[in-house]
DNA sequence: AAAAGGACCTGGTGGC
DNA sequence: TGCCACCAGGTCCTTT
């Protein structure tokens, strides 16, 4: 679920009901994500208030005054808010608790997800300290990518998705956006003309501008609605449509494997 | 240093 | 119905 448009929905979704509410408990009932949950959670959030909650690439930042709490939603982790006494379901893994009313609660099957603690300065934490700029920034731009592409020799669907490079392209909108850029996602790095990476940077803008605009399924779902979100299917043009018309010139979508990752394309309208 | 592959974990699906 | 192989929205770590 959490690529980076789900992540910022989410982020939309909680700041305003919990900004400026104090932690009154936090349970961990499953401490093994990614990382160790720091068991001493509990004693350093309850009685703080939260100040903020902002986004990273994909990381939620929520500030309080002595520290900052990381969230990581993982491959298939997500937040939900609702009254401290909603029956449990399966993978809900931690609740943090405000004002005894209103619970923030952390669900994840796989547990490829991160709750950490920091003290320091956010941006030196070691997780965020090595990121490469939003995808959302001007300082992602053509000029930036081409550079960068000069000294790869890698497909360059791998390095819109290295987090080094630019943050927060999943392997869904890396895809969409290579499409819409009219590029292969295997084509070479090395190869890619200043054009070429002009309208790859244009393209990853538009698609996860689009993603997050159509959020607004996300939150409903976020919000307790039942079901699966579904929320940007509708607008996919090659993630998972192999053997499907492309929808611009009718041709079958193709499928292949990249960095052991699931990859779609059209031959015919990705040329370069 | 760059590139490739493995690792972490559960659930859903499709084949036999 | 059961069992099994394989796949899934992420990203760090180890090996080559």
């Amino acid at each position: 679920m959490p690529e980076l448009p789900e992540v910022e929905t989410t982020r939309r979704g909680i700041v305003k009901p919990l900004k400026q509410q104090t932690f009154t408990q936090v349970i961990i009932r499953q401490p093994q994500l990614r990382w160790p949950i720091p068991a001493n959670l509990p004693e350093l959030l309850i009685g703080s208030q939260l100040l903020d909650i902002k986004r990273r690439a994909k990381y939620l930042l929520l500030a309080t005054k002595p520290g900052t709490l990381i969230i990581h939603l993982g491959m298939s982790g997500h937040l939900r808010i609702l009254s401290p006494d909603t029956p449990l379901k399966k993978h809900d893994h931690v609740d943090f608790i405000f004002n005894d009313e209103l619970c923030l609660r952390y669900n994840d099957p796989r547990r490829f997800g991160a709750i950490l603690w920091t003290e320091h300065a956010i941006f030196e934490h070691p997780l965020l300290n090595k990121l490469g700029p939003e995808p959302l920034d001007p300082n992602f731009n053509a000029e930036y990518l081409h550079a960068i592409c000069q000294n790869k020799k890698i497909p360059i669907k791998v390095v819109l998705m290295d987090a080094h490079v630019v943050v927060g392209v999943g392997n869904i909108y890396a895809n969409e956006a290579l499409f819409l850029a009219s590029i292969l996602p295997s084509a070479c790095a090395n190869q890619l003309t200043h054009n070429n990476c002009e309208k790859l940077v244009t393209a990853v803008k538009l698609v996860l501008e689009k993603a997050i605009k159509a959020g607004g399924t996300t939150l409903k779902d976020f919000m307790g609605t039942t079901g699966k979100p579904g929320y940007f299917r509708h607008a996919l043009q090659v993630y998972n449509r192999e053997h499907q018309a492309c929808f611009r010139c009718k041709h079958l979508i193709q499928k292949s494997i990249i960095a052991q990752r699931s990859t779609y394309f059209c031959t015919y309208c990705q040329s370069a």
